[in-house]
DNA sequence: CGGTGGATTGAAACCAGTCAATGGGTGTGG
DNA sequence: CCACACCCATTGACTGGTTTCAATCCACCG
């Protein structure tokens, strides 16, 4: 079992040591995979909620869509996170999931999660964990979308981005490759991609950032993190209430 | 054990059908109960982490500040809800809870999830599907808030409340009590209190509603379903791929 | 009866949106 | 290999929804 290459048991043990039964029953869940290219819609808001997907390489994101085409990204996806979880609660998928370039994922039937509840209480626990500590994070993002400006909302993301990006790349250093379009940026953080155009060269001016081609380099983290009063909310988990299995 | 008093219970029951020995674990949780007066702050963001609450009776909500004294409100709490539930996954609590109006809540440890997890796979999946299903709805809020205007967030908030509240009062009509003042109204929508008493008067004026003291009366509510686009999240979940127990 | 918190009202300021034109890069097909 | 199309980023002028600030009104309460 190639656990090693798998993406999510990387994400996953990060936070807690796993049994050799638990590695095996996640990397179970990556054993098929489908590969997808740039701009395409795997699966759309309304369809029936067949599988849930791991990202094995490249970005993605869920949105969706007003009656008069405004749009909402809500959940950028990396490598290593689960995809159509919180839809899980739901017969219907409630967001449409598309690529932002190139991408593999392995699809996993929701029935996988029935085997970990009953057999496993400790990665049951994580996966509860999980789920509570990206509806903290998405309570984050609803206070930078409710309460700031749109600087501040560009810093929060970026901050958010490297934070995450840092778990399953511990070695990142502050430069990032960010794929996605300004449109892109402007549908997550509910702006125009006039703004963030404007936003960013106003912030490359004022020297917090340095971008090149699609890459990105954040000049002052402090001053970022000061700004958007950013608590990371990937590096650290309460584990101790775990099962002991 | 009276749990037919429990909201939680009822609120629970709603989804799937417990078994005796689930309904007492649910009950237990609610065995200890403190009453608080209007305006008052339980705990506080940044407090170590220790207890959840079930709400017996009043409405309570969360908050964030930003540094500067921004204020975002990410959660109105009823009667049967889960208070604190995402902060589970982290030690220290993220956001500060304050009660609109006299309260009764039901402390109980995280701990005891522990017990949960272990004994009883189908309340597990349950708890996680809860989880899940309140992902999806901060999901609906943060469309609301990146993309709506303030009537359309008014809007939305007012079905979500009605929506809410008819799981555990099926014989709910049109007309909801919104102890809420309207500066909380407008920091829960990403408004100031001023543009959300134009917009209330704006809408009462076009028929949408009727105030009468702190009652609401909603008169187009498939007017408003229109345009919102709102989904009610709480009525079903998918509870098809649940463990037998 | 004065004090207080909440709701309302109006004027002015501002941040972000809209619209439209321009430029740059990339890939494709002739 | 060049011409063209297309997408994306940029720019500027103008618009507009929401905020800010401040005053007033009102109901409730001690």
């Amino acid at each position: 079992m190639s656990s090693k290459s798998s993406c999510l048991v990387t994400k996953l043990s990060h936070y807690v040591s796993l049994s050799d039964a638990d590695r095996d029953r996640l990397a179970t869940l990556e054993k098929a995979e489908r590969n997808f290219g740039a701009g395409y819609e795997v699966y759309q808001g309304g369809d029936e909620n067949k599988d849930l997907y791991v990202v094995k390489h490249g970005w993605a994101f869920s949105y969706t869509d007003l009656p008069d085409g405004r749009r909402q990204i809500v959940k950028i996806h990396h490598p290593g996170d689960i995809i159509g979880f919180p839809d899980v609660a739901l017969k219907h998928a409630t967001t449409t999931l598309r690529t932002v370039e190139e991408v593999c994922l392995c699809p996993f039937p929701k029935s996988s999660l029935d085997e970990i509840l009953r057999r496993s209480p400790r990665l049951s626990a994580l996966l509860l964990s999980i789920a509570l500590r990206d509806q903290v994070v998405l309570i984050d993002v609803l206070r930078a979308m409710g309460r700031m400006s749109a600087q501040e909302r560009v810093s929060y993301m970026l901050l958010d981005l490297i934070a995450r990006l840092r778990i399953t790349n511990r070695d990142m250093t502050d430069t990032i490759r960010l794929p996605m379009t300004q449109s892109q940026i402007a549908d997550y953080l509910g702006l125009t991609n006039v703004h963030i155009s404007k936003t960013f060269i106003r912030m490359e001016e004022d020297g917090y950032i340095h971008r090149d081609q699609n890459r990105l380099r954040i000049l002052r983290e402090d001053a970022m993190i000061e700004l958007t009063d950013f608590h990371d909310r990937y590096a650290d988990m309460d584990t101790s209430w775990f099962p002991q299995d």
